[in-house]
DNA sequence: GTCTATATGTAGATAGAC
DNA sequence: GTCTATCTACATATAGAC
């Protein structure tokens, strides 16, 4: 296995000018064949020979402009992690924003929509490829200690915030226990990226594509339940 | 990354006699070796050699008495399969013995204390540490669409068993919501082994080692509520 | 920036002596 | 059954011509 480094050196060079259009085009590339393979068969399992073949790269380029492979992994983590903390906390802030009082059905969804949709897990449209394999990508972080650093530096924060959020609507709540909900609940989110293979070999019944709606739905009803049953007790 | 063919050798030769004591003690301590470092590193991350070394064993011995890597993975998941069925299915036997009627709670429970005991996730005692990575592997093995074949001979059929429970305890309710609601639970359950570090990285006041019996009675709760909300709609 | 060629290490698997 | 030695393939990474 590789060893992990703590700190790992993120570009493969300092950029001295602007780069061409073709060298971006090739950098892209890239990032977008190794989002693919890492999500597809893991970060040992994905070689960097195969992740510039699907690129249409050479081998050499992968370390030009992306440096180590840990650094491409971590690159390839970071890309979209800005965006997605920011559809989450303008569904969190568009939530605040409503009339009423906030829920925490409504906190959830601020959290867990925003993932469902980038993943094509629910509503229009079958889903962009590149952010269905973010979508496993990011199980696999989750689930390795290996990418704690990452974690902690791309979706911790946010998490944090939501947290905090829950916290405020259950005052007399351990902090803790809402930790823990939260993490079963990011758990039973990323599960449909990983395991609906598994609904259906143990559904005979279950809807192959439709009912996408239906399992959103029923992730945001089995959240917001579990969470109120964590922290009534 | 190492191809999966279908349908892997399980035993590296025919076995002709019995084996002498000290090649049961080699092969036993290469899948204990093995069951450790898959579960570190996952099935590409750890290699061979490393299990081998780990094991005091050659690295000829590994072919001799496993076949190869793949149908190696193979025996370490389907070691102690079994034995956490029968223990999920005497828990659920009993609590079917006990007097009064059935509940959710108590199935969910059935399914679920075994696999928490045995990982010394509550309850007395530290926990094997063979059992902690088995459930680790579990992990594994449950989010890789490639152990598909695996999963659905060690952990479906019992699983199966359970959902049909559950259907009988709420007749009207769809199949296909249940095993989604399974297949949730089952993440949350998982992750209790792959991601108990983010807990603490998201609660600061967490308990460290205390309160694993509140993770585990947590997770009975989050599940039981999750399901019931999943099945009311 | 890209490409060829290569350096250097490690992987899984097995042949054959004991 | 075990052990040494080795085969072959593939891994990451880089040097240097263009």
């Amino acid at each position: 296995m590789t060893k992990i480094s703590s700190a790992p050196d993120l570009a493969a060079r300092p950029r001295l000018r602007a780069a061409s259009k073709r060298s971006l085009a090739t950098s892209l590339s890239i990032l977008d064949a190794a989002e693919i393979l890492f999500a597809e068969r893991g970060y040992d399992g994905a070689s960097v020979r195969d992740i510039a073949a699907a690129a249409g790269a050479q081998i050499a380029s992968v370390s030009f402009h992306h440096g180590s492979k840990e650094a491409l992994f971590a690159r390839v983590v970071e890309r979209r992690a800005k965006e997605l903390s920011r559809l989450r906390l303008e569904a969190l802030a568009a939530a605040k924003a409503r009339p009423g009082p906030l829920t925490l059905e409504a906190v959830l969804e601020a959290f867990l929509r925003p993932y469902l949709e980038k993943a094509g897990l629910h509503g229009s449209g079958a889903g962009d490829p590149q952010w269905l394999a973010y979508a496993r990508l990011m199980a696999i972080v989750s689930a390795d200690a290996r990418w704690h650093a990452i974690s902690e530096r791309c979706f911790d924060p946010t998490a944090g915030l939501f947290i905090a959020e829950i916290a405020r609507l259950f005052p007399k709540a351990d902090t803790a226990r809402i930790a823990v909900a939260f993490v079963f609940s990011v758990a039973a989110m990323l599960s449909l990226s990983t395991s609906r293979w598994r609904i259906h070999a143990l559904s005979p019944t279950a809807p192959a594509a439709a009912g996408m709606d239906d399992l959103a739905n029923g992730l945001v009803r089995f959240c917001e339940a579990g969470f109120r049953a964590a922290l009534d007790g």
